[in-house]
DNA sequence: TTTATTCGGGAACAATCATTCCCTATTATC
DNA sequence: GATAATAGGGAATGATTGTTCCCGAATAAA
């Protein structure tokens, strides 16, 4: 079932919500119509489901790349150096599903909207904490706003996303060494 | 006629492709089914006049923002906080039509998806000028990329949006007086 | 072995979608 | 002033959508 769930996931982040047709779902997860319906209520169900487990795998995933840090500095900057990967090549084209739902769902769905945005401060809240961790271990500078800086390199990673469905090229080394002069 | 197709854009802004029903469109442009479809083939040229015309808009905005700026850097610092003005609030709960399209046509929608990216680049070049101006009267220091620069700010301005539609507050000032350290 | 019960599969359904067709005014042409 | 041409409006159409219903196989209970 997680593994049909995975599936399900994968075509969302291709198509977004509403450009997926049941048909789509069943094809993408192996599943009949109406295994499909004994399992969710409706295709909103099986949208929240994707989200849920897509969003707690990508949480995991930029945990493990913070871990590999020795200092906050260095674990932010593996962060964004995860993000960048992420949003390039073929898992980039293959979008961000809360992202997908932010811009798709957002304005018009309020209960996909409340999860988009609890998200979002989650992620800002992670980041805020490696910055923290950073002015405590002092790889980041005392000046250094925790929330202003927070905010806006969760703009930087989801503009990642939006620039990495739309092909541009995207140098992680490059970008992250730019990105980091905010630490400054 | 120009003014029902800005009516157009506004509903695309806000619904996205998919979700936004022919009836939408008459609903919203005032007029009856047959006449949309006598002044365009379908509805997918519905949409790329609204999305023509709206970038079209968008280009004069930042250019008028831009302006207004006495040398490189005060020009960029402008055009970002245009840029955070325009995703923030009721406007920015709109959206924006080249994320929108980016997230959910680009994928799927070779046509959007080329004009999609030619207006990324569009916007990444009109940044990196303003770069260049800046380094050239000497506003911005001389050891700054230009386009690693103008790219990271791309996925600001971009992620700025996205951010905007989930109805995370951003405050101009602050986030700007941030994003200005990556001419330092 | 026989009988319930659960589970997956797919046909049938009603609603909605984009699109086409035709009718009616209004304007332009002769 | 009569007629052709155009523009706009809305009903009809066929395809596609999300959802429900029912059937058959497999498992568990008796």
């Amino acid at each position: 079932m997680d593994t049909a769930l995975d599936r399900a996931v994968r075509v969302f982040r291709e198509r977004g919500y509403h450009a997926t047709s049941i048909g789509d779902l069943t094809a993408a997860m192996r599943l009949a119509t109406g295994s499909v319906y004994k399992a969710f209520r409706d295709k909103h169900a099986v949208f929240l489901a994707a989200f849920e487990r897509y969003t707690t795998l990508r949480q995991q995933q930029t945990s493990n790349a913070a871990a590999r840090g020795a200092n906050g500095r260095e674990r932010l900057r593996n962060v964004l150096l995860s993000y960048v990967e992420h949003s390039r090549g073929s898992e980039g084209r293959r979008g961000c599903l809360v992202v997908g739902s932010a811009v798709e769902l957002s304005a018009v769905d309020p209960v996909v909207g409340a999860r988009v945005n609890a998200q979002l401060k989650t992620n800002e809240n992670f980041i805020a904490g490696l910055i923290r961790e950073g002015l405590a271990d002092g790889s980041i500078p005392r000046h250094v706003d925790v929330e202003d800086t927070a905010r806006l390199m969760i703009c930087i990673t989801q503009g990642l996303r939006v620039v990495g469905k739309a092909r541009l090229p995207l140098d992680g080394e490059r970008l992250v060494d730019v990105a980091m002069k905010l630490l400054a």
